[in-house]
RNA sequence: GGCCCUAUCGUCUAUCGGUUAGGACACAAGCUUUUCAAGCUUGGAAGCCGGGUUCGACUCCCGGUAGGGUCACCA
Protein backbone atom coordinates (compact mmCIF):
# COMPACT_ATOMS: atom_id res chain seq x y z
CA UNK A 1 0.00 0.00 0.00
CA UNK A 2 2.65 2.55 0.70
CA UNK A 3 4.15 1.94 -2.34
CA UNK A 4 3.20 3.78 -5.44
CA UNK A 5 1.84 1.88 -8.03
CA UNK A 6 3.78 2.28 -11.84
CA UNK A 7 2.58 1.49 -14.77
CA UNK A 8 4.07 1.88 -17.88
CA UNK A 9 3.26 1.92 -21.77
CA UNK A 10 6.70 1.65 -24.30
CA UNK A 11 5.66 1.98 -27.68
CA UNK A 12 8.19 1.50 -30.30
CA UNK A 13 8.15 3.66 -33.17
CA UNK A 14 8.25 1.34 -35.84
CA UNK A 15 5.18 1.45 -37.24
CA UNK A 16 1.56 3.17 -36.73
CA UNK A 17 -0.14 2.66 -34.00
CA UNK A 18 -1.52 -1.07 -33.49
CA UNK A 19 -5.06 -1.94 -32.26
CA UNK A 20 -2.99 -4.17 -30.04
CA UNK A 21 -1.30 -0.86 -28.45
CA UNK A 22 -4.45 0.56 -27.57
CA UNK A 23 -5.50 -2.97 -25.56
CA UNK A 24 -2.06 -2.56 -23.69
CA UNK A 25 -1.93 1.11 -23.34
CA UNK A 26 -5.21 1.60 -21.95
CA UNK A 27 -4.69 -1.68 -19.37
CA UNK A 28 -1.85 -0.20 -18.04
CA UNK A 29 -3.58 3.00 -17.65
CA UNK A 30 -6.85 1.75 -15.60
CA UNK A 31 -4.62 -0.54 -13.66
CA UNK A 32 -3.02 2.90 -12.90
CA UNK A 33 -5.57 4.82 -12.36
CA UNK A 34 -7.87 2.58 -10.65
CA UNK A 35 -4.79 2.73 -7.86
CA UNK A 36 -3.77 6.26 -7.77
CA UNK A 37 -1.01 5.65 -9.23
CA UNK A 38 1.34 6.69 -12.60
CA UNK A 39 0.97 5.92 -16.32
CA UNK A 40 4.11 6.52 -17.85
CA UNK A 41 5.11 6.25 -21.78
CA UNK A 42 8.73 5.92 -22.89
CA UNK A 43 9.90 5.56 -26.66
CA UNK A 44 11.92 2.63 -27.08
CA UNK A 45 13.94 3.58 -30.21
CA UNK A 46 17.22 1.69 -29.74
CA UNK A 47 16.77 0.22 -33.30
CA UNK A 48 18.29 3.21 -35.19
CA UNK A 49 17.43 1.80 -38.31
CA UNK A 50 13.39 1.31 -38.11
CA UNK A 51 12.49 3.76 -35.62
CA UNK A 52 10.79 7.10 -37.50
CA UNK A 53 10.12 9.87 -35.78
CA UNK A 54 6.88 10.26 -37.59
CA UNK A 55 5.30 7.46 -36.08
CA UNK A 56 6.44 8.25 -32.61
CA UNK A 57 4.59 11.54 -33.17
CA UNK A 58 1.70 9.50 -34.70
CA UNK A 59 1.91 7.29 -31.53
CA UNK A 60 1.86 10.16 -28.92
CA UNK A 61 -1.25 11.84 -31.00
CA UNK A 62 -3.03 8.44 -31.01
CA UNK A 63 -2.47 8.64 -27.11
CA UNK A 64 -3.97 12.06 -26.53
CA UNK A 65 -6.79 10.93 -29.24
CA UNK A 66 -7.50 8.63 -26.67
CA UNK A 67 -7.20 10.32 -23.93
CA UNK A 68 -5.33 8.36 -22.02
CA UNK A 69 -3.18 10.81 -20.65
CA UNK A 70 0.63 10.00 -19.20
CA UNK A 71 2.49 11.21 -16.20
CA UNK A 72 5.77 12.32 -15.84
CA UNK A 73 8.63 13.06 -19.00
CA UNK A 74 8.53 11.23 -22.02
CA UNK A 75 11.61 9.06 -22.12
CA UNK A 76 13.73 8.22 -25.27
CA UNK A 77 15.71 5.44 -25.10
CA UNK A 78 17.55 6.52 -27.67
CA UNK A 79 18.75 9.22 -25.62
CA UNK A 80 19.89 7.28 -22.89
CA UNK A 81 22.95 5.62 -24.02
CA UNK A 82 25.26 6.50 -21.30
CA UNK A 83 23.23 5.11 -18.73
CA UNK A 84 22.75 1.80 -20.63
CA UNK A 85 26.57 1.44 -21.20
CA UNK A 86 27.43 2.44 -17.75
CA UNK A 87 25.42 -0.69 -16.32
CA UNK A 88 26.80 -2.32 -19.46
CA UNK A 89 30.52 -1.75 -17.88
CA UNK A 90 29.33 -2.57 -14.86
CA UNK A 91 28.00 -6.14 -15.52
CA UNK A 92 31.41 -6.64 -17.70
CA UNK A 93 32.98 -5.84 -14.67
CA UNK A 94 31.46 -7.89 -12.45
CA UNK A 95 32.25 -10.85 -15.05
CA UNK A 96 27.64 -11.29 -15.18
CA UNK A 97 28.00 -10.15 -19.06
CA UNK A 98 31.29 -10.40 -21.40
CA UNK A 99 32.43 -9.36 -25.02
CA UNK A 100 31.88 -12.34 -27.45
CA UNK A 101 33.91 -13.12 -30.81
CA UNK A 102 31.55 -14.14 -32.82
CA UNK A 103 31.94 -16.45 -36.19
CA UNK A 104 30.01 -16.43 -39.22
CA UNK A 105 30.17 -19.84 -39.51
CA UNK A 106 29.19 -20.60 -35.93
CA UNK A 107 25.73 -22.35 -35.51
CA UNK A 108 25.24 -21.14 -32.20
CA UNK A 109 25.25 -17.74 -33.15
CA UNK A 110 21.68 -16.24 -33.88
CA UNK A 111 20.97 -15.78 -38.04
CA UNK A 112 22.38 -12.41 -39.65
CA UNK A 113 20.28 -9.83 -39.75
CA UNK A 114 21.14 -6.24 -41.65
CA UNK A 115 24.83 -5.33 -40.09
CA UNK A 116 26.36 -8.18 -38.85
CA UNK A 117 29.01 -7.45 -35.97
CA UNK A 118 32.38 -9.26 -35.09
CA UNK A 119 31.37 -8.11 -31.56
CA UNK A 120 28.59 -8.19 -29.20
CA UNK A 121 28.13 -8.25 -25.39
CA UNK A 122 26.23 -11.63 -23.88
CA UNK A 123 24.79 -11.91 -19.96
CA UNK A 124 26.36 -14.54 -19.06
CA UNK A 125 23.04 -17.13 -18.02
CA UNK A 126 23.60 -18.75 -14.68
CA UNK A 127 21.53 -21.23 -16.32
CA UNK A 128 18.59 -21.31 -13.49
CA UNK A 129 14.90 -22.14 -12.83
CA UNK A 130 13.19 -18.82 -12.65
CA UNK A 131 9.54 -18.69 -11.59
CA UNK A 132 7.30 -15.72 -11.16
CA UNK A 133 3.85 -14.64 -10.88
CA UNK A 134 1.60 -13.54 -13.23
CA UNK A 135 -1.80 -11.75 -12.28
CA UNK A 136 -3.30 -13.07 -14.80
CA UNK A 137 -1.49 -16.05 -15.42
CA UNK A 138 -0.82 -17.16 -12.33
CA UNK A 139 2.83 -18.99 -11.21
CA UNK A 140 4.87 -19.05 -14.83
CA UNK A 141 7.92 -21.43 -14.59
CA UNK A 142 10.99 -21.35 -16.98
CA UNK A 143 13.89 -23.25 -17.27
CA UNK A 144 16.91 -20.90 -18.14
CA UNK A 145 19.38 -22.92 -19.85
CA UNK A 146 17.30 -22.87 -23.11
CA UNK A 147 18.27 -19.31 -23.49
CA UNK A 148 21.85 -19.44 -23.31
CA UNK A 149 24.02 -16.55 -22.91
CA UNK A 150 21.92 -14.18 -24.70
CA UNK A 151 22.93 -10.63 -26.52
CA UNK A 152 22.21 -7.68 -24.74
CA UNK A 153 23.99 -5.13 -26.68
CA UNK A 154 25.78 -4.72 -30.08
CA UNK A 155 28.73 -3.15 -28.18
CA UNK A 156 28.66 -0.70 -25.70
CA UNK A 157 26.85 2.30 -27.25
CA UNK A 158 24.02 0.12 -28.70
CA UNK A 159 22.52 -1.71 -25.87
CA UNK A 160 19.49 -3.80 -27.25
CA UNK A 161 15.75 -4.61 -26.18
CA UNK A 162 16.63 -6.43 -22.98
CA UNK A 163 18.90 -4.41 -21.25
CA UNK A 164 17.23 -1.12 -22.08
CA UNK A 165 13.46 -2.34 -20.85
CA UNK A 166 15.29 -3.77 -17.61
CA UNK A 167 17.40 -0.55 -17.17
CA UNK A 168 14.44 2.19 -17.90
CA UNK A 169 11.81 0.15 -15.79
CA UNK A 170 14.08 -0.06 -12.71
CA UNK A 171 15.39 3.26 -12.97
CA UNK A 172 11.20 5.03 -13.54
CA UNK A 173 9.95 2.80 -10.98
CA UNK A 174 8.00 0.86 -12.79
CA UNK A 175 5.82 -1.84 -10.17
CA UNK A 176 3.72 -3.86 -12.90
CA UNK A 177 4.52 -4.49 -16.27
CA UNK A 178 1.26 -5.08 -17.92
CA UNK A 179 2.04 -6.00 -21.76
CA UNK A 180 0.89 -8.68 -24.36
CA UNK A 181 1.34 -12.34 -24.07
CA UNK A 182 3.87 -12.23 -26.91
CA UNK A 183 6.08 -11.47 -24.32
CA UNK A 184 5.76 -14.00 -21.63
CA UNK A 185 8.84 -15.74 -22.78
CA UNK A 186 10.77 -12.66 -22.67
CA UNK A 187 10.15 -12.14 -19.19
CA UNK A 188 12.75 -14.71 -17.57
CA UNK A 189 15.49 -12.57 -19.93
CA UNK A 190 14.97 -9.50 -17.94
CA UNK A 191 14.08 -11.02 -14.31
CA UNK A 192 17.81 -12.41 -15.55
CA UNK A 193 18.92 -9.06 -16.26
CA UNK A 194 17.01 -7.93 -12.83
CA UNK A 195 19.13 -9.80 -10.60
CA UNK A 196 22.40 -9.03 -12.48
CA UNK A 197 21.98 -5.54 -12.18
CA UNK A 198 20.24 -5.49 -8.57
CA UNK A 199 17.04 -4.29 -9.38
CA UNK A 200 13.89 -5.12 -7.90
CA UNK A 201 11.05 -7.02 -9.64
CA UNK A 202 7.96 -6.09 -11.13
CA UNK A 203 4.78 -7.88 -10.64
CA UNK A 204 3.84 -8.96 -14.35
CA UNK A 205 0.63 -9.47 -15.85
CA UNK A 206 0.49 -10.48 -19.06
CA UNK A 207 -2.66 -9.65 -21.39
CA UNK A 208 -4.08 -12.83 -24.04
CA UNK A 209 -3.52 -11.32 -27.75
CA UNK A 210 -5.77 -10.15 -29.69
CA UNK A 211 -6.25 -12.46 -32.68
CA UNK A 212 -8.14 -12.09 -36.33
CA UNK A 213 -10.98 -14.13 -37.42
CA UNK A 214 -8.78 -16.41 -38.69
CA UNK A 215 -7.89 -17.05 -34.57
CA UNK A 216 -4.15 -15.65 -35.81
CA UNK A 217 -2.11 -13.10 -34.12
CA UNK A 218 -3.26 -9.36 -35.47
CA UNK A 219 -0.41 -8.81 -37.87
CA UNK A 220 -0.53 -5.91 -40.25
CA UNK A 221 1.78 -7.85 -42.55
CA UNK A 222 -1.23 -10.48 -42.59
CA UNK A 223 -4.20 -8.43 -42.42
CA UNK A 224 -2.97 -5.02 -43.81
CA UNK A 225 -4.69 -1.63 -42.43
CA UNK A 226 -7.09 -2.96 -40.30
CA UNK A 227 -4.78 -3.76 -37.78
CA UNK A 228 -3.91 -0.18 -36.87
CA UNK A 229 -5.90 2.61 -34.76
CA UNK A 230 -5.63 5.28 -37.59
CA UNK A 231 -7.99 2.94 -39.89
CA UNK A 232 -11.09 2.68 -37.43
CA UNK A 233 -10.35 6.45 -36.68
CA UNK A 234 -11.24 7.52 -39.97
CA UNK A 235 -13.99 5.30 -40.57
CA UNK A 236 -15.76 7.21 -37.61
CA UNK A 237 -15.01 4.99 -34.64
CA UNK A 238 -15.45 7.02 -31.42
CA UNK A 239 -12.09 6.65 -28.88
CA UNK A 240 -14.78 5.80 -26.22
CA UNK A 241 -16.42 3.30 -28.48
CA UNK A 242 -12.69 2.02 -28.97
CA UNK A 243 -11.72 1.72 -25.97
CA UNK A 244 -14.87 0.30 -24.52
CA UNK A 245 -14.59 -2.62 -26.75
CA UNK A 246 -11.12 -3.47 -26.48
CA UNK A 247 -11.19 -3.08 -22.34
CA UNK A 248 -14.38 -6.09 -23.18
CA UNK A 249 -11.96 -8.48 -25.09
CA UNK A 250 -10.62 -10.37 -22.74
CA UNK A 251 -12.24 -9.09 -19.89
CA UNK A 252 -15.84 -8.43 -18.16
CA UNK A 253 -16.82 -6.94 -15.73
CA UNK A 254 -19.20 -10.41 -14.31
CA UNK A 255 -22.38 -8.26 -14.45
CA UNK A 256 -24.21 -7.39 -17.99
CA UNK A 257 -23.53 -4.10 -18.29
CA UNK A 258 -21.17 -3.59 -21.47
CA UNK A 259 -21.01 0.14 -21.92
CA UNK A 260 -18.56 2.09 -20.07
CA UNK A 261 -17.14 5.42 -19.94
CA UNK A 262 -13.26 5.90 -18.96
CA UNK A 263 -13.97 6.67 -15.81
CA UNK A 264 -16.48 4.05 -14.91
CA UNK A 265 -13.85 1.10 -16.64
CA UNK A 266 -11.49 2.41 -14.22
CA UNK A 267 -13.53 1.86 -11.23
CA UNK A 268 -14.94 -1.35 -12.24
CA UNK A 269 -11.57 -2.88 -13.66
CA UNK A 270 -10.15 -5.65 -12.36
CA UNK A 271 -6.90 -7.00 -13.49
CA UNK A 272 -7.47 -10.37 -12.12
CA UNK A 273 -10.65 -11.21 -14.19
CA UNK A 274 -8.50 -11.17 -17.38
CA UNK A 275 -8.60 -13.78 -19.70
CA UNK A 276 -5.90 -16.38 -20.62
CA UNK A 277 -6.82 -16.93 -23.95
CA UNK A 278 -6.94 -14.73 -26.95
CA UNK A 279 -10.12 -12.96 -28.48
CA UNK A 280 -11.14 -12.42 -31.98
CA UNK A 281 -11.47 -9.05 -32.87
CA UNK A 282 -15.52 -8.89 -34.18
CA UNK A 283 -15.56 -4.92 -36.17
CA UNK A 284 -19.08 -5.50 -36.19
CA UNK A 285 -19.64 -5.58 -32.04
CA UNK A 286 -17.14 -2.52 -31.71
CA UNK A 287 -20.11 -0.99 -34.63
CA UNK A 288 -22.87 -1.17 -32.31
CA UNK A 289 -20.35 -0.34 -29.41
CA UNK A 290 -20.05 3.20 -31.50
CA UNK A 291 -23.80 3.62 -31.67
CA UNK A 292 -24.30 3.33 -27.91
CA UNK A 293 -21.62 6.08 -27.40
CA UNK A 294 -22.85 8.01 -29.77
CA UNK A 295 -26.34 7.96 -27.99
CA UNK A 296 -24.35 9.01 -24.88
CA UNK A 297 -23.10 12.52 -27.09
CA UNK A 298 -24.50 16.13 -26.75
CA UNK A 299 -27.03 17.16 -29.93
CA UNK A 300 -24.59 18.87 -31.24
CA UNK A 301 -21.49 16.79 -30.72
CA UNK A 302 -24.04 13.65 -32.07
CA UNK A 303 -25.12 16.13 -35.17
CA UNK A 304 -21.40 16.31 -36.47
CA UNK A 305 -20.78 12.94 -36.07
CA UNK A 306 -23.97 12.09 -38.18
CA UNK A 307 -23.18 14.88 -40.44
CA UNK A 308 -19.97 13.27 -41.46
CA UNK A 309 -21.53 9.95 -41.52
CA UNK A 310 -23.96 10.62 -43.72
CA UNK A 311 -22.43 12.91 -45.97
CA UNK A 312 -25.32 15.23 -46.01
CA UNK A 313 -23.32 18.38 -47.44
CA UNK A 314 -22.81 16.83 -50.89
CA UNK A 315 -25.65 18.08 -53.47
CA UNK A 316 -28.41 14.85 -53.16
CA UNK A 317 -29.19 12.70 -55.98
CA UNK A 318 -33.12 12.37 -56.32
CA UNK A 319 -34.99 9.42 -57.45
CA UNK A 320 -38.37 10.82 -58.07
CA UNK A 321 -40.57 7.72 -57.61
CA UNK A 322 -39.02 7.29 -54.04
CA UNK A 323 -39.97 10.60 -53.06
CA UNK A 324 -43.55 9.39 -51.98
CA UNK A 325 -44.33 7.37 -48.45
CA UNK A 326 -45.72 4.29 -49.67
CA UNK A 327 -49.39 4.65 -51.28
CA UNK A 328 -49.48 8.49 -50.94
CA UNK A 329 -50.13 10.29 -53.82
CA UNK A 330 -47.85 12.49 -55.92
CA UNK A 331 -50.11 15.31 -55.53
CA UNK A 332 -50.69 14.93 -51.54
CA UNK A 333 -46.91 14.71 -51.27
CA UNK A 334 -46.50 17.92 -53.02
CA UNK A 335 -48.87 19.69 -50.91
CA UNK A 336 -46.93 18.38 -47.78
CA UNK A 337 -43.74 19.04 -49.05
CA UNK A 338 -45.12 22.77 -49.87
CA UNK A 339 -46.39 22.84 -46.48
CA UNK A 340 -43.16 22.00 -44.94
CA UNK A 341 -41.11 24.63 -46.14
CA UNK A 342 -43.83 27.19 -45.16
CA UNK A 343 -43.19 26.19 -42.01
CA UNK A 344 -39.62 25.76 -41.64
CA UNK A 345 -39.46 29.62 -43.04
CA UNK A 346 -41.36 30.72 -40.65
CA UNK A 347 -39.93 28.25 -37.55
CA UNK A 348 -42.97 26.71 -37.18
CA UNK A 349 -43.69 23.64 -35.50
CA UNK A 350 -43.53 20.69 -38.23
CA UNK A 351 -44.09 17.92 -35.87
CA UNK A 352 -47.71 19.14 -34.93
CA UNK A 353 -48.13 19.59 -38.49
CA UNK A 354 -46.59 15.87 -39.35
CA UNK A 355 -48.98 14.89 -36.59
CA UNK A 356 -52.06 15.92 -37.81
CA UNK A 357 -51.81 14.92 -40.97
CA UNK A 358 -50.97 11.79 -39.96
CA UNK A 359 -54.46 11.35 -37.92
CA UNK A 360 -56.13 12.94 -40.94
CA UNK A 361 -54.34 10.08 -43.11
CA UNK A 362 -57.29 7.83 -44.47
CA UNK A 363 -54.85 4.74 -44.73
CA UNK A 364 -54.29 3.13 -41.47
CA UNK A 365 -50.83 2.01 -42.73
CA UNK A 366 -50.27 5.93 -42.89
CA UNK A 367 -48.89 7.70 -40.23
CA UNK A 368 -46.65 10.95 -40.39
CA UNK A 369 -44.75 8.91 -42.46
CA UNK A 370 -46.44 10.86 -45.51
CA UNK A 371 -44.80 14.04 -44.43
CA UNK A 372 -41.82 13.16 -42.74
CA UNK A 373 -40.55 10.49 -44.90
CA UNK A 374 -40.86 12.67 -48.40
CA UNK A 375 -39.07 15.47 -46.06
CA UNK A 376 -36.00 13.82 -45.27
CA UNK A 377 -36.08 12.31 -49.08
CA UNK A 378 -35.94 15.41 -50.30
CA UNK A 379 -32.87 16.52 -47.89
CA UNK A 380 -30.83 13.91 -48.44
CA UNK A 381 -31.52 11.84 -51.61
CA UNK A 382 -30.41 8.92 -48.91
CA UNK A 383 -33.00 6.07 -48.15
CA UNK A 384 -31.43 5.70 -44.72
CA UNK A 385 -30.44 9.09 -43.07
CA UNK A 386 -31.17 10.81 -39.53
CA UNK A 387 -34.74 12.01 -39.21
CA UNK A 388 -35.69 15.61 -40.92
CA UNK A 389 -35.42 17.39 -37.76
CA UNK A 390 -31.92 16.51 -37.05
CA UNK A 391 -31.09 17.13 -40.76
CA UNK A 392 -32.20 20.50 -40.70
CA UNK A 393 -30.68 21.47 -37.81
CA UNK A 394 -27.34 20.32 -39.74
CA UNK A 395 -28.13 21.69 -42.92
CA UNK A 396 -29.42 25.10 -41.92
CA UNK A 397 -32.75 26.43 -42.72
CA UNK A 398 -31.44 27.81 -45.88
CA UNK A 399 -30.16 25.10 -47.43
CA UNK A 400 -32.82 22.83 -46.40
CA UNK A 401 -35.71 25.05 -47.97
CA UNK A 402 -33.71 25.11 -51.31
CA UNK A 403 -33.26 21.61 -50.91
CA UNK A 404 -37.21 20.75 -50.64
CA UNK A 405 -38.23 23.53 -53.32
CA UNK A 406 -35.85 21.39 -56.39
CA UNK A 407 -37.91 18.43 -55.02
CA UNK A 408 -40.86 20.07 -55.65
CA UNK A 409 -40.25 21.59 -59.01
CA UNK A 410 -39.17 17.80 -59.65
CA UNK A 411 -42.48 16.58 -58.73
CA UNK A 412 -44.51 18.97 -60.52
C1' G B 1 10.33 -29.40 -33.47
C1' G B 2 11.49 -27.41 -27.93
C1' C B 3 9.06 -24.44 -24.28
C1' C B 4 4.47 -22.03 -22.87
C1' C B 5 -0.82 -21.10 -23.24
C1' U B 6 -5.95 -21.94 -24.61
C1' A B 7 -10.63 -24.92 -25.58
C1' U B 8 -19.11 -22.93 -23.83
C1' C B 9 -23.75 -20.54 -29.58
C1' G B 10 -20.57 -17.89 -35.97
C1' U B 11 -18.14 -13.91 -32.39
C1' C B 12 -17.33 -11.69 -27.22
C1' U B 13 -18.65 -14.04 -22.84
C1' A B 14 -21.59 -15.83 -17.73
C1' U B 15 -21.34 -20.35 -14.99
C1' C B 16 -16.49 -21.09 -10.00
C1' G B 17 -20.08 -29.79 -8.87
C1' G B 18 -26.67 -29.91 -9.07
C1' U B 19 -29.19 -24.10 -14.14
C1' U B 20 -34.80 -25.38 -19.02
C1' A B 21 -26.38 -23.69 -19.77
C1' G B 22 -27.67 -16.94 -19.03
C1' G B 23 -26.40 -12.22 -21.63
C1' A B 24 -24.44 -9.23 -25.78
C1' C B 25 -23.05 -8.75 -31.13
C1' A B 26 -24.45 -10.88 -35.67
C1' C B 27 -28.39 -13.50 -38.21
C1' A B 28 -33.88 -14.70 -39.35
C1' A B 29 -39.07 -13.39 -38.86
C1' G B 30 -42.53 -9.81 -37.26
C1' C B 31 -44.28 -5.27 -35.08
C1' U B 32 -43.60 0.01 -34.83
C1' U B 33 -42.81 4.36 -38.19
C1' U B 34 -39.67 11.02 -35.80
C1' U B 35 -38.37 5.40 -40.57
C1' C B 36 -32.29 6.00 -38.66
C1' A B 37 -26.56 5.54 -35.69
C1' A B 38 -34.57 4.15 -32.39
C1' G B 39 -37.64 0.62 -29.76
C1' C B 40 -40.15 -3.93 -29.04
C1' U B 41 -41.55 -9.23 -29.79
C1' U B 42 -40.20 -13.94 -31.41
C1' G B 43 -36.74 -17.60 -33.33
C1' G B 44 -32.55 -20.63 -34.59
C1' A B 45 -27.66 -21.19 -32.39
C1' A B 46 -22.80 -23.90 -27.72
C1' G B 47 -20.04 -27.20 -23.45
C1' C B 48 -13.79 -30.73 -29.02
C1' C B 49 -13.08 -36.20 -28.06
C1' G B 50 -11.88 -40.23 -24.57
C1' G B 51 -10.97 -41.80 -19.79
C1' G B 52 -11.27 -41.11 -14.66
C1' U B 53 -12.93 -38.64 -9.53
C1' U B 54 -18.06 -38.06 -7.69
C1' C B 55 -24.58 -39.70 -5.87
C1' G B 56 -23.92 -35.98 -9.74
C1' A B 57 -19.63 -33.01 -14.18
C1' C B 58 -19.36 -27.56 -18.95
C1' U B 59 -17.07 -27.01 -14.20
C1' C B 60 -11.88 -31.08 -10.87
C1' C B 61 -7.66 -34.71 -12.74
C1' C B 62 -5.20 -37.38 -16.87
C1' G B 63 -4.65 -38.37 -22.09
C1' G B 64 -5.75 -37.19 -27.05
C1' U B 65 -7.09 -33.66 -30.70
C1' A B 66 -7.34 -28.80 -32.43
C1' G B 67 -5.80 -23.82 -32.27
C1' G B 68 -2.44 -20.01 -30.72
C1' G B 69 2.17 -17.69 -28.86
C1' U B 70 7.44 -17.83 -28.71
C1' C B 71 12.21 -19.48 -29.90
C1' A B 72 16.85 -12.24 -33.72
C1' C B 73 23.07 -8.43 -33.48
C1' C B 74 13.54 -6.37 -33.64
C1' A B 75 10.88 -4.57 -29.92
Amino acid sequence: MSQKIITRFPPSPTGPMHIGNVRTALFNYLYAKQNSGDFIVRVEDTDKARSKKEHEEGMLESLEWLGLKRNGELWHQSERTEIYKKYLQKLIDLGKAYISTETEGDPTSPRLRGTWNREVIRFKNPNKQVTFEDLVRGTVGFDTRELGDFIIAKNLEEPLYHLAVVVDDFESGVTHVIRGEDHISNTPRQILLQEAIGAPRPVYAHLPLILASDRSKLSKRKHGESVSLGYYREKGYLPQAILNYMALLGWNPGTDQEIFTLDELIKVFNISKIHKGGAIFDEKKLEWMNKQHINLLSPEEKQKIIAREFDVTSVPVIDKTKVCWKDVSQSETLKHLERAVEIIKNNGDLMAYAIEMGKASPSQSRGRGNVLWPLRYALTGLEKSPDPFTLIAILGVEESIKRVEKVIELLK
